[in-house]
DNA sequence: GATGAATGAGGATTCATTCAT
DNA sequence: TATGAATGAATCCTCATTCAT
């Protein structure tokens, strides 16, 4: 039920037994690819251990050897676009991003999130209603972070609001990026774009009148 | 596979055989509200049917006297919700509220819907992903439905707006309107309401620049 | 499990609550149709008791109130096929017919049985494997009848023969019979009058040459 | 549905994988034989998964590794009977058997026929009335083999039949062997012996006249 | 490490039978 | 009596997980 410790504690260690090591890793990025395809296409709830080690090619056996039960593997998987994500943020949720003007600054923060899950639907597919207690502890994580976030940005637009009154606006912003997300996700081609800059129209429009106050720092 | 005839045609004939076919109502009604319950605390396809007859107090045979199969619960209980939900659509899409200024018209046509899925939360854990073909057939034409209503209170406001662009401006309105309902049942009381004038608002500043051709037949 | 008492001591009184008794026998007798009808098409084994009811029209607790259990339908069935089998058995293995020269012997005692199961076929589907106890039974009593009858005949025709060789050959008949009435009741028409005619003359031929040493008795 | 390749492909391949695969096919034999077994005792429908299981002394979990389900069984262990039955028609309806004299076509046909039949009496259980698609396909095809073969001899006999007379004389031999066999099967012994006698002397009464206009190539 | 067979609890569903009305 | 709802044991089958090789 609980993560398992060994799989938390591995990347830490990559000095001794390099040869066994090496495969071990590969089999496991083998495992958690296979997972996330089946996941994409299954759910978590429907996908079956079994089918997750036909898919990697391997015997059921092979995948306990180093998952000790499934939901592990959604956790690892998770744990792992979630790191690459996070430090995804990092990298977008920088002073000099914000400080530009609303539109730049929604393409610069945006398109880069979009781009990532394009293409790794299967964070999609599994930070959405897993019901595992394990995945949720990392979607909440995933999400919390997002918040803080996107709450220091509003703050630096309505400085005055009461930290409520953010935390509110924060979570609706979320919710309308994920919820464009999923038709982003559904199609592909212009239609993809079209709904990327409708998005961006969404909460440039919903932004712009708390703008008025932001200080003009970013000049 | 389908779901029984008898099921279906009932609700047309009233007259016969009023003792026993009370009993039988009465059931069926107990069936799906503990299906309801259970439903939305599980998720569907972790509901057991053995679950929802224990909750509703009755033995797993009895369940599979009024039911074919787990399909058709879910589905019958969709189908009566979306009835409701439909009716109630037709009341509030009404010339008369689509009318008005859009902050008056967003009041008469989201809270009306809003009350709906805070007292029917069965409804939104069913239409969200259960994967079975049954219901993502109710939820399409839930969605269709609305998608549909959507677009016309658009097209009042874009007339020159090509087909394609209203289609994919009501998505996005139905995506905000989803995501915002998560928000909302997942929180009460205060917040709650909080969430509800912030979808508005979101809706508000979004149609807002749309809304300047719109025929001043409000009068 | 075993044969309910009630059941077998009813045929013998008909005196009072004359009115009652009619109605029962009337459902009764649309009971056990019902049921010859699915134990045709299902076999006793695949046959419901909710389905023999709803084939009888009623209700499974009306089927109740007259059979104790399903294998008390199928006893009570092939209880009275069989006494009608006995009774023409009666009416067919006469001494004048038995003393008819072999082919004419055939057609009197052959022509009556086959048409007799043709228009039963619910007594072959019935007496055939449905290991129950209870059908067992009967279809052993008839077996043992048409033995004691078949072997009576065979007797008269080689009176010198041990107790055993006639039964053995009592037996090979009934066998010859009972694969050859597979064959009539699966065709229809000419085809199955055929198979009744090459019946008679396997039959013929088995045992016209048991035959000389009859004695004439018939004349 | 059907029977699942792997069952069906393995035979030809006997090279790689040595010893797991030995296992399973130990695994296999030993549930096949259970379901025979099983079977035999209580026909195909009465017979639970979960008592051939326990019969072979595995979990029903096993069983399903191994089989897809209930069915697959009976066909697989049908067809492997068939396999072996065809095969030994083939080594019985040789030419230099067919131009024996009656007698002794007779004893080399059946004597090795019921031999066999004796020996795997599941055989005759399954291919009874199963009622299942799959076996009463193989059913069909084990009598349509028998048949053709019987009807060529036949042929040899009376060349101037009606391919229709050839056919139905078939039929009643078949069904005189096989009603044979259930006597010849439900006794031991002496008496089995005799009821195979029997069985030829009945063939050879109803096929001798048929003999006379046969080619003297048997010399 | 790898394999694939083995396990067994659990879930959907059926059906003979009983019971309240 | 008739009805049809109620029961629950039994059945087929699945799948996460373990184990012998």
């Amino acid at each position: 039920m609980a993560v398992p410790e060994e799989k938390r504690a591995r990347p830490a260690e990559k000095v001794a037994a390099p040869r066994r090591q090496a495969r071990g890793e590969r089999r496991i990025a083998q495992l958690l690819e296979a997972a996330a395809g089946v996941f994409c296409r299954s759910g978590y709830a429907a996908a079956s251990t079994n089918s997750i080690a036909r898919e990697a090619g391997v015997s059921p056996g092979t995948l306990y050897q180093f998952f000790p039960n499934k939901e592990a593997i959604a956790v690892e998987l998770g744990g792992r676009l979630l790191e690459q994500a996070n430090e995804m943020h990092g990298q977008v949720f920088l002073p000099e991003n914000l400080a530009k003007p609303l539109p730049e600054l929604l393409d610069a923060v945006l398109d880069p999130l979009i781009e990532f899950q394009c293409e790794n639907p299967a964070f999609w597919a599994l930070m959405h209603g897993s019901g595992v207690p394990g995945i949720t502890q990392e979607h909440d994580a995933l999400h919390a972070g997002m918040l803080t976030r996107v709450e220091s940005v509003l703050r630096s637009f309505c400085p005055d609001d009461a930290p409520d009154g953010l935390h509110l606006k924060a979570n609706v912003i979320l919710g309308i990026f994920k919820s464009s997300m999923d038709l982003i996700l559904a199609s592909e081609g212009e239609e993809r774009a079209a709904y990327a800059t409708e998005l961006k129209t969404v909460l440039l429009r919903y932004l712009e009148p708390m703008e008025v106050t932001r200080s003009p720092s970013a000049h």
